[in-house]
DNA sequence: CACCGTCAAGTCGCA
DNA sequence: TGCGACTTGACGGTG
């Protein structure tokens, strides 16, 4: 069981990807932009290997305007060696990574030229895992597509067009129910005929079950993994948890300690991996893989909590001072508590006195090493920020700056500098 | 720095 | 008929 999340990546530098215009396209910078993103690649595979996360969906962006017309230029030839390297690293350290087309690649579409714009796009996502030489555990995951006010039809477009696209794809082409057209059950009958591997996902599930829905999630979950093969690798699940309410498929900003374990352990017996949608990405990946850990030893919460001390401590000294406490339990950290307690934290807003006790101790830091100059700099932005003259990202800003500066490694980390508030 | 419209692309549902 | 949501940030210009 390994538990990961998808394309973006909080909390280091030089991660971003970057991407390109239709109406700034050359050469010379759409090979500029892939090599920023293939280095961006590079350092989010070895964070994740640092962290021992095995799951990683690389984003479709990765390459820009990859199967757009415009776009003759043979990138993967031109980056052959990189990408070699990139994906030696990644199967060295057993990371399985995956793709994802947008809403835009719908092969089952009664527009003609959407749908060779759909192939040509899968085209593009099958070569760049050929590419990595990742082997085919490497999944595209994809969505059925429209409905155009048949479904029956629909479904069978679908198939047809399937049948045609090269073995490249079809090596890789797993499919998912979405959460407004294709429930599970339209997913699994195209299976039956196809033998494309079915991803299940809890949410779209939620939002869009079948008409006959009398079986459990976790049963669909095992039915599901019936349509995995060996040459596949482990049966791939998506988990995410609703933002505020049922109207929508919009994922929550961090999945919520209790109710990811509710859901985990109708599963833990089961050899599968898990995607998380969410929008902390990794910092969810790490949590969900702690709080299933065996034995978990307290380190790991304590570097947990190195990463998110001063975030807590900017909205509240008194969870601050819960979670010191809890990990004085050195021989059994209650690992659900300090994570419900960072919740509790997350979810609350900033409170400016709390603020400017951290930035204080931020400062603490720098006291001695700093020039005049920063000092005075430092002691103005502070009066500004409580006089409501300047923005708390403002503040955080210019303390980001001197920690990279002064190499403060244990700042550079923290995410009070990525996690928001003002 | 803050803010905001825009970006290659499809489909659906609602006003 | 046209626009927002999906999902999603990054870019680029303005103030």
């Amino acid at each position: 069981m390994s538990i990961g999340y998808a394309c973006i990546h909080l909390g280091s530098n030089n991660t971003k990807l970057s991407t390109l215009y239709l109406k700034n396209f050359s050469k010379e910078k759409f090979l500029l932009i892939i090599d920023n993103n293939l280095n961006a690649l590079e350092q989010i595979i070895n964070y994740n290997v640092k962290n021992d996360i095995k799951v990683f969906r690389i984003s479709s962006d990765i390459i820009p305007l990859a199967s757009h017309p415009i776009n003759d230029i043979l990138w993967y030839e031109i980056y052959e060696e990189r990408l070699k390297t990139l994906g030696t690293l990644i199967k060295e350290n057993n990371i399985r990574v995956s793709m994802h087309p947008g809403q835009y690649t719908v092969i089952n579409s009664i527009h003609d030229s959407v749908v060779e714009k759909s192939i040509e796009d899968l085209r593009y996502h099958a070569r760049f895992l050929d590419a990595l030489t990742c082997d085919y555990s490497s999944k595209i995951v994809l969505h059925i597509g429209g409905v155009y006010n048949d479904k029956n039809l629909s479904m069978e477009r679908f198939i047809g067009n399937y049948n045609t696209l090269d073995q490249s794809i079809k090596n890789r082409l797993i499919i998912e129910n979405d959460d407004k057209s294709y429930n599970i059950e339209d997913v699994l009958s195209i299976f039956k005929v196809t033998n494309i591997p079915v991803v299940f996902d809890n949410l779209h599930h939620e939002l869009n079950p079948p008409l006959d829905n009398n079986l459990s999630q976790f049963e669909w979950i095992e039915i599901c993994n019936k349509t995995w093969k060996e040459i596949d690798g482990k049966q791939k699940i998506h988990y995410s948890q609703s933002a505020n309410n049922y109207k929508n498929g919009a994922h929550s900003q961090y999945i919520k300690a209790s109710t990811f374990l509710e859901f985990y352990n109708n599963i833990k017996n089961k050899n599968i991996d898990i995607m998380l949608e969410v929008k902390d990405k990794n910092l969810s990946a790490i949590k969900c893989n702690l709080l299933i850990m065996e034995n978990l030893r307290v380190i790991y919460l304590e570097r947990e909590w190195a990463k998110y001390k001063y975030h807590v401590l900017g909205n509240s000294s008194k969870t601050y001072q819960e979670i010191r406490t809890l990990l004085k339990n050195k021989s059994n950290p209650d690992v659900i508590k300090f994570y419900s307690l960072i919740e509790s934290s997350l979810d609350s807003g900033v409170t400016k006195n709390s603020q400017v006790n951290t930035i204080q101790h931020l400062w603490g830091y720098f006291k001695k090493i700093a020039s005049k100059s920063e000092k005075n700099r430092f002691l103005k932005l502070l009066e500004g920020y409580k006089e409501d003259k300047k923005t708390l990202s403002f503040i955080k800003n210019y303390i980001y700056k001197l920690s990279y500066k002064y190499s403060i490694e244990y700042l550079l980390d923290s995410l009070y500098f990525y996690i928001n508030g003002n």
